[in-house]
DNA sequence: CTGTTAGCGCGTTCAT
DNA sequence: ATGAACGCGCTAACAG
């Protein structure tokens, strides 16, 4: 299929016996020229139906006004909702958006950022795949002079702006929330170790664990490899515990829906032998029976600070100097929790 | 901030003393050049760290390996499956994507074209907003010869390829299965009339109380505007019914979760009082107590096949002449509905 | 107020 | 086997 031709300045330019630069002063409305000859030339180019060459234009003045976003899936709500703010927020101030996912590898990750930074866009911004464990390729972004910044699933290592949220905060409220309600032993379920959010959620489990005088025992940290496989695994191996904890905290909320998809046709009601809680407000936790006990995380306002922030850097509103910004989280108890 | 400098080849030429003919045949392995020479400036394109501008390479090569993708948001997990299909066999055929979204707005989904057209994007897939109901735009661009298809959300009338789901056999199917297990008086619950889903999926439903010789009774058939405050309406309206229906099937799975909201708390027993159906297999519906019995459609496919189709036409391997390809879907029956 | 010229980075003749 | 020259569509500096 051969794509049809585009109408360009220059056939403007000859229809109406005038030069180039002529039309392209014109159409981005410069005040030095006549009004009579502005007024044909933009009647003429909406005729023609003219669109802008943007290749050509960002070729020109060195600039896309095109960002960059790398997200490990989209089809996770979350980082669904980080996009959107991310575009709508970048539309608003005029910039475009290339979208890629890394699917959790590395190397798709890599790929990704080349093919953006091949494409020159302005700015990136990215959030971490699972597997990403070496940082040579962000490094390398930075020492290119490349504007970037790492939002959710960030590293602490490269200098760069990062958006946050306060996971330790969010994990010590709901650990609090579970010790409140009358837990006594309250296990925590991780994901891979070096990712961010598994050692901040960490530690907030241990801050509240600490504020109630009680110790943190290794029996009560699992460790899931996030797959719903593993999950299941570890729902099993918690089941068979003798000494079963009565209250269990899960990184993410797929965790303890895979887990209550073990332990109810096993007879444990919950929250009466195991309360249950998770982190992320997946719209299928709401629904579910019962309703799982979360902590909400408004993706839409993370990628509607992370893109204003990187955009006020780009235009020079904002010192390039790296900055952290921490969005607050908000616990929901349901009933997945014993009430209060 | 001010982006760092991107090598370029003039200035591996400078460095290496030889032209940038000859620079340019080398990176695309050019069979007419001395193998040494092909070596060297390889190695030196590799220790400069040079990435090709793919902006000025479109420019000459006037085709940018880029397609656009438009749908109306991109929090659905439907679409969001649909991105990651069309995503990830673009990725393997060479090619990038620039997704946008119209938010369900006709506005937006014209301002998105006229970016995507600017930005030279080889052809385009769209998926059309709710709002949508005029298709100047859409001829504008099959009159301007830029080669799209519609996937989803399509319009008959627009010669162009379509991909959609047998959205009339899936209503087909779920109405029908709801007469099997006993319903007598089956409502049906649309979306906005001029919705093509809407009136496929209605044919389905017709036609499944046809066979079981069933008259179809306007009472029983409610148009919402797919809102959460609207389906809530009609939930308390059909709550209220003397004349209930014993089995209702609404056009998407959001509707009948809202309607469970409603009605669980009024002690409504479903499927008892009234059996429920949805139809997309929303993640949600898994998880809901009861499960809901919905038919699913695979959008990871569905964009996997929009996309393969686009670029054999693009690359012609595949005719020019629009074809509708339809994909099956499947009844997935639970607990909200009542067993055979 | 408008036209001429130059060049963004690259690929592709046409020479040699 | 390699270089010089041109142009993709556009903007900007300079000239008049």
């Amino acid at each position: 299929m051969k794509k049809g031709h585009q109408v360009t300045m220059k056939e403007i330019a000859k229809k109406l016996g005038v030069s180039v630069s002529t039309i392209s002063r014109a159409l981005k409305d410069s005040p030095e020229l006549h009004p009579d000859t502005k007024k044909r030339i933009v009647e003429m180019a909406k005729e023609m139906n003219y669109q802008p060459n943007l290749l050509a234009q960002s070729l020109r003045i060195s600039r896309t006004n095109t960002l960059g976003v790398i997200v490990p899936e989209i089809t996770s709500h979350f980082f669904a909702s980080c996009i959107s703010g991310i575009q709508d927020h970048a539309n608003k101030r005029g910039y475009n958006v290339m979208i890629c996912q890394s699917n959790e590898t590395l190397e798709l990750e890599k790929a990704n950022i080349r093919t953006l930074v091949s494409s020159q866009v302005d700015g990136l911004l990215i959030s971490l795949s699972r597997e990403t464990n070496k940082y040579d390729h962000l490094f390398d972004l930075y020492n290119r002079e490349i504007p970037f910044l790492l939002f959710d699933r960030v590293n602490e290592d490269i200098p760069v702006s990062r958006v946050t949220f306060n996971d330790e905060g969010g994990a010590y409220h709901v650990t609090k929330h579970l010790l409140e309600t009358g837990c006594k032993r309250v296990m925590y379920v991780s994901g891979p170790e070096d990712l961010y959010i598994s050692k901040k959620r960490k530690e907030g489990y241990l801050h509240a664990l600490t504020e109630f005088g009680i110790d943190a025992d290794p029996e009560l940290v699992k460790i899931s490899d996030l797959t719903s496989e593993g999950n299941v695994k570890i729902a099993h191996e918690i089941a068979k515990m003798t000494n079963r904890p009565d209250g269990v905290f899960c990184m993410i909320d797929p965790v303890a829906l895979d887990f209550m998809s073990v332990w109810k046709p096993m007879g444990i009601k919950i929250p009466d032998d195991m309360a249950l809680a998770g982190f992320t407000n997946n719209p299928a936790s709401a629904v579910i029976e019962p309703p799982l006990t979360t902590v909400a995380q408004p993706g839409y306002e993370m990628g509607k600070l992370a893109v204003s922030h990187l955009l006020d850097q780009l235009e020079g509103q904002a010192s390039d100097d790296p900055i952290s910004i921490v969005l607050e989280t908000t616990l929901l108890p349901r009933q997945s929790t014993k009430a209060l």
